[in-house]
RNA sequence: GGUCUGAUGGCCGAGUGGCUAGGCAGAGGUCUGCAAAACCUCGUACAGCGGUUCGAAUCCGCUUCAGACCUCCA
């Protein structure tokens, strides 16, 4: 079959270039997921979205997807984590919960969240604390090959060896001797020959929560073996696609490449997809700063750094309207602007949906015929979906044009245009409507008011309309009950 | 300090050698009993300074500023 075309940016390559599977119609794209000691954030929106966005655009375009997302439940697990500032992880030492509590409780809040700005589930989602074995073997095989050291019961990567046969930082673009004199002082860097080696297996130390007995010691792996040992498990020791988050280039994929290339004689991915910050003042939004917003604070409105809830589709439609490259600010005042913009959006949708569009003989409006093609095109081009919502918005204007009786369009016309819309922005965006608000309020103040409208027809003697209102309420359910002063009503 | 990005109108954001997206906000108008919505029109932006070119916001150089990574981080 006839696929559009994608070309995607490759940190490898720093060019775009046209993707090609190894063995199509196939494709192994593995995305670094999170590590669940804390609730997501915006931050954690971005990749899961723009990759969910990848997910469905090869999907789109023909191809079988495996699509696998680590979680990461070990080694960033530290008993002593975070003093003071993640309340939760706080509260779990403190009642003394087993690790995998806490794992399992941030695993599902992740889940709640990303469904909600519906991140379709990759089709596997494997946890490092499940794989231990594969990890174990993984590094005996980089043993093998002669580029580990013990030191103190840890076993550390080599990268000076490493580099003397391949060439260590590619990906980021760094060289050793940069490396070597920016390093900063930290725990357990004594153990280490040289500042860039990193650990592959840390013996515990007695506050470690997690723990495995392996032919070192009774430790833990280290920080880059999951997805290096996960991808290669269930993609293949070569596969197509490996995305995350910028800030993962260094050390976390550049060690990821050492590791299989150590093990294998070559690199795991082809095509290294990475998705930019989102930034609060100009400031990446992280942990480490502590300036993130969570989801859960953005759906609630709970949070002094905004000024309402947002409802999960606007995150997407925000995430979606910059380009998955470009840092993206967050402010109040461009969610705002985002939600305007996709009620709008989808105003126009919805009259679609419900064929509200009157048909006609004749089309005054564009030809919608190349649209879906158009939008594919951008879509393709790198994932611009901002391009491809842009387009939508010039047939908006189409759309409402139709709705005023200005401009005409044919069912044919209709036809294709509700159907691209769905493609484009249900099927593709994954985009969809805006949450049902809880209108129970709203509600019985309405019946509230329209008994008033009643008191006042009573008053006037005006009994046909004031049995009118009776009876129609008593046919939606709502029985009126009249007292001297106005009325009671309750709902059947 | 090293490596690497980026600087686009009031705000958010695409684009990337000539045709100068889009959204939000703003101004004027049409429609309308009023309002809202919708539609039409309008603001002619690309940090600064040089250079290349018939032509640059887009390429090159310098300057200024901002950010990311070098430590867990999406």
């Amino acid at each position: 079959m006839e696929r559009t075309p994608i070309t995607l940016y490759n940190t490898l390559s720093r060019t775009k270039q046209e993707f090609e599977p190894l063995n199509p119609p196939f494709v192994g794209l593995y995305v670094c997921g999170p590590t669940v000691y804390g609730d997501p954030h915006l931050g954690h929106a971005r990749p899961a979205v723009t990759f969910d966005l990848l997910f469905r655009l090869l999907k789109y375009s023909g191809y079988r997807v495996r699509y696998v997302r680590n979680i990461t439940d070990v080694g960033h697990l530290e008993n002593d984590a975070d003093a003071g500032e993640d309340k939760i992880a706080k509260k779990a030492r403190l009642e003394q919960l087993e690790p995998m509590e806490v794992a399992g409780y941030y695993t599902r809040r992740y889940h709640q969240f990303m469904d909600r700005m519906g991140v379709e589930r990759p089709s596997i989602e494997p946890h490092a604390s499940g794989h231990i074995i594969e990890q174990i073997e993984l590094i005996k095989a980089i043993e093998k090959a002669g580029y580990v050291y013990e030191s103190g019961g840890s076993l550390y990567f080599d990268v000076r060896k490493y580099a003397e046969k391949y060439p260590y930082g590619i990906l980021s673009g760094r060289n050793l001797d940069d490396l070597q004199s920016g390093t900063r002082e930290l725990d357990g860097q004594e153990e280490k020959r040289f500042s860039a080696d990193f650990a592959l297996w840390k013996k515990a130390s007695p506050d470690h929560i997690m723990r495995w007995p392996s032919p070192w010691s009774v430790g833990f792996p280290g920080w880059h073996l999951d997805c290096s040992a996960m991808s290669a498990k269930y993609l293949g020791e070569t596969f197509d696609i490996h995305g995350g988050g910028m800030d993962l280039i260094f050390p976390h994929h550049e060690c990821e490449i050492a590791q299989s290339t150590a093990a294998c004689g070559h690199g795991s991915a082809r095509y290294w997809v990475h998705n930019n910050m989102i930034t609060i003042n100009g400031q990446k939004m992280g942990k480490s700063l502590g300036n993130f917003i969570t989801l859960e604070e953005f759906f609630t409105g709970s949070s002094p750094l905004l000024a309402q809830a947002y409802d999960p589709m606007v995150i997407r439609f925000f995430i979606l309207q910059a380009h998955y490259r470009s840092t993206l600010d967050f402010s109040n005042e461009a969610l705002q602007a985002a939600e305007k913009g996709y009620q709008r959006l989808q105003k126009a949708w919805e009259l679609l949906e419900k064929g509200k569009l009157p048909a006609s003989a004749a089309s005054t409006i564009p030809a919608p015929q190349g649209l879906l093609g158009e939008c594919l095109a951008l879509l393709g081009d790198d994932m611009n979906s901002p391009a491809a919502i842009a387009l939508l918005f010039d047939w908006v204007r189409h759309i409402n044009a139709l709705h005023d009786g200005t401009q005409t369009a044919t069912q044919a016309d209709l036809d294709c245009l509700k159907q691209t819309f769905d493609t484009v922005l249900g099927t593709l965006l994954g985009l969809a409507p805006l949450a049902e608000r809880d209108d129970s309020a709203r509600l019985g103040g309405l019946i509230d008011m329209i008994l008033e409208v009643r008191q006042t027809a009573k008053a006037e003697k005006n009994w046909a309309t004031s049995d009118l209102i009776r009876d129609r309420l008593a046919a939606l359910g709502v029985r009126v009950k009249d007292r001297k002063e106005g009325a009671d009503w309750e709902l059947e």
